[in-house]
RNA sequence: GGACGGGUGGGUGAGUGGCUAAAACCAGCAGACUGUAAAUCUGCCGCUCCUUGCGGGCUACGGAGGUUCGAAUCCUCCCCCGUCCA
């Protein structure tokens, strides 16, 4: 199978009902693509990710580079056969450390040079470093090297990290180019010839920069594209109002990808912008933090309320852990610092996530999805469960 | 019967004259978390009053007295607990 895009139905809003063709399956789009940095989804089993229907996940370069190292992995097959994960995989290139791990980067043209949050070593990571391990790797879907700014940021600082991005994405794609011309067998190279490479639009949140980032971008080519830098602390209403603005300038038979997003009740919204894919940590990370996800809102399982509450997490969901547990289960397990707690916490967050996609995908489908969103957000933000 | 050691807020446990409503940790309560340096982080955690403030009052370091301007801290007696010796 090779790399291959197609939009099913495009509503009046601007949603889109798409399929997504990699070597590794195909995925329903919208989709929603659990996180998994250092080659796990933390608290799932692949095979518990198999049969919440996942297709698609994310990992990431700078942890795998670090920790086991991407030579290492490309030795013993790619990071499909490493974790033993049949379905599709997207990598992460690295761009969103330089965001998150401020403190222990400098970043230049050249690239950036990373302290190790592990053991302090220094590294450095440029356009070709990242697309070299993202071969080694052998992700579906690598992703440029970009610079994710954060925010607020002035129009000055965020024109530099969007030409800088622009660069790097043009030079990421050079570099897998004159690889594949350079003769060299592709497994030498790349644990999976069929990967492609998605550019990330920059720009804060200066409409005039999405749009220019977004243009620069397409004059490259690319198969598919991100909407980076979202969702670092501005208001939602903003988010989204980026995410519309780069989705417009983007080619409308490409996959359109906003990265790290979001909350449950934004998932629809970023889908009426047209995009095609999100990530997030949320379900895990907050999972393992005791706030789950439901029909209702949040539920906080450490308070004491459900300590006596034999009712189901959430009502509506037909997850294994709503199907089996109570709450006052889940917050005993949570209390009692119990790894059983991750485990269902993850279970059930990514279930819901997953139910949230699928039922913008079918609401789509039969032309409600305005009338879903509103339920369903309404529905959410009240937070009564 | 004797010799030591010890009794501190829900727990463990610092503190040996004022900066102490009393460290720290745990437990408890609540909040946060958006391309994962996160099974993490933050706040509260004696009672009470109000014009909610680096605010007032009360109670508190086994018990009762005492010394002192001031005591969880020093003295006396008593009550418990532990170890050892008879």
């Amino acid at each position: 199978m090779n790399f291959h895009f197609e939009v099913l139905k495009t509503d009046p809003t601007g949603a889109r009902l798409g399929r997504l063709t990699t070597p590794h399956g195909v995925i329903d789009t919208p989709a929603f693509m659990p996180v998994g940095t250092a080659g796990t989804v933390k608290g799932l089993t692949q095979q518990a990710l198999g049969e919440l229907g996942v297709q698609i996940l994310l990992g990431n370069t700078y942890h795998l580079y670090l920790r086991p190292g991407h030579e290492r992995i490309r030795a013993l097959g790619g990071l499909h056969k490493f974790m033993s994960w049949p379905g599709a995989i997207l990598t992460d290139s690295g761009g969103f450390q330089v965001f998150s791990l401020a403190d222990l980067r400098k970043i230049s043209d050249d690239g950036v040079v990373f302290r190790s949050h592990l053991d302090g070593s220094e590294h450095l990571l440029t356009p070709e470093k990242s697309i070299e391990i993202q071969q080694a790797l052998g992700s579906d879907i690598a992703m440029v090297f970009d610079e994710c700014i954060e925010y607020p940021a002035d129009h000055a600082r965020a024109s530099g990290a969007m030409k800088r991005t622009a660069e790097w994405a043009r030079r990421c794609k050079e570099y897998a180019r004159a690889q594949t011309a350079s003769g060299q067998t592709n497994a030498a190279l790349s644990t999976n010839p069929g990967q492609s490479i998605f550019a990330i639009v920059q720009g804060g949140m200066h409409a005039d920069l999405r749009r220019e980032s977004a243009r620069q971008l397409v004059d490259l080519n690319f198969p598919g594209y991100a909407i980076g830098g979202l969702a670092v602390g501005e208001p939602h209403a903003i988010s989204t109002e980026m995410a519309a603005i780069a989705a417009e300038e983007l080619p409308k038979d490409r996959p359109r990808y906003v990265m790290g997003v979001g909350l449950p009740e934004q998932l629809p919204d970023y889908v009426r912008c047209g995009v095609d894919m999100m990530d997030c940590v949320l379900p895990t990370r907050n999972a393992r933090n005791g706030c789950l996800f439901t029909s209702a809102g949040r539920v906080n399982i450490r308070n004491a309320i459900y300590a006596s509450d034999p009712r189901p997490l959430d009502e509506r969901c037909s997850c294994m852990v709503c199907r089996t547990y109570s709450r006052a289960y889940l917050r005993h397990l949570f209390q009692a610092n119990e790894i059983l707690a991750s485990i269902l916490n993850s279970h059930h967050n990514v279930a819901f996530f997953l139910d949230t996609m699928g039922k913008i995908r079918q609401a789509i489908a039969l032309g409600e999805l305005a009338a879903f969103s509103s339920e369903f957000q309404a529905r959410i933000g009240a937070g009564e469960s």
